[in-house]
DNA sequence: AACATCCGACCGATCAATCGATCGGGTGAT
DNA sequence: ATCACCCGATCGATTGATCGGTCGGATGTT
């Protein structure tokens, strides 16, 4: 009988969180901030996950929060990369650009759906000095959406009466899917991004 | 100089919260359990907020988790209540009844904002028995709109590939208005109920 | 090769502070 | 006198964080 070490889900896009104890207290304080909450896990708790003592914690992070700190912009870092990369992948016809941003968006939550979690949920505890360059990184992802509507709009290819509601309502509708698509494997990841792309496209796209 | 006792907007539905000290507590447990999360919120700052010492919380809730529970059900049975008298208010056309759902689920989250925060993302933080009610009532308001997507879809008026889909995105961007409306006085609460409701009706409605 | 030195990683013990909850007693209105 | 309501004091447990000390493996000198 032997304990199967390898991961099923990667928690933590490559490289992003070190080697050794300092990977495994990331993922360690990953999956109870998303499970407990920030306030619901203990430094003990993170320690004795990551198979160390609360004390040792501190060789690697300077405190709790710390730990939250880059966890959080972890998140929010995979995440504009996937948008921008996307972007850069397709052409120039807002339709395409704003399918190619919602297929990356729902894409990023599907594959990190812990990380999305703590990222989106838990990024109200930090103190406003550490939350600071996640919103930056939050900002300027949404700031690529805001753009591709307003050229739709302009070209006339997108009527849009409120372009704040739609903006709000194509970015946390990708947001639910770290919550709700782990629970339904029977779901393929280009079936779930094909899927909120068509509805976004739907939402913005000028009736003939 | 007078202070304004008057509330800006009621934090609680009316006649939920009980009078006196009772319904003191309670708003406050909402407020802070809204801005600092359940853990993050002590009994001492419930008490001090509600003007009491935390002793005297005792005399109207048996623990912590029981003000929370009473919060999270008021917020989850508000929010059906809602739901089922906009559903027997319009007529039995499925795009009639799906723009009345939306605009009651939206509305819901415009009227009462705190505490729609608490029910959605403090409901993680009960124990199964305590969160069991408000889950009850969470599933039968998914049902209502499960059965209008259904019908819309039985008729032909709905062209709907993904059914769970269609839920998960129409109930989420709902609840994004909790977070986002109380930002954006200017937008008014017809104008949000409304657009929203256009949103789900382009989502799921067949091309002509 | 043998020895001394150093250093990063980790641990057990412990700190002051705060946690949720309980108790007996006080207060005022009826 | 009764009764609901509230308070100060206090309980044991747990919190985030710090301390000195231990250990093993590199490094450098001879």
């Amino acid at each position: 009988m032997t304990t199967d070490v390898t991961q099923a889900v990667a928690l933590l896009p490559e490289g992003a969180a070190g080697s050794g104890s300092r990977a495994r207290i990331l993922e360690a304080g990953l999956e109870l901030f998303a499970t407990r909450g920030y306030h619901g896990t203990s430094i003990r708790d993170i320690a004795s996950t990551a198979g160390l003592q609360s004390a040792s914690l501190y060789g690697h992070f300077s405190s709790k929060e710390s730990i939250l700190a880059e966890l959080v912009l972890v998140g929010h870092e995979a995440h504009h990369r996937a948008l921008t990369l996307a972007l850069m992948e397709c052409g120039s016809d807002p339709v395409e650009q704003l399918r190619a941003l919602v297929e990356a968006h729902v894409g990023a939550h599907a594959d990190f759906p812990v990380l999305a979690i703590v990222a989106n949920h838990e990024l109200m505890h930090l103190t406003p000095e550490a939350a600071a360059p996640a919103e930056a990184l939050r900002d300027q992802s949404l700031n690529l959406l805001m753009t591709v509507v307003g050229r739709g709009m302009a070209s006339g290819a997108f009527d849009v009466p409120e372009p704040d509601i739609i903006l709000t309502a194509i970015s946390t509708m990708g947001s639910s899917v770290s919550l709700w698509h782990p629970t339904r494997p029977d779901i393929s990841r280009e079936t779930l991004c094909r899927s909120f792309a068509d509805l976004a496209v739907r939402m913005v796209e000028r009736k003939t």
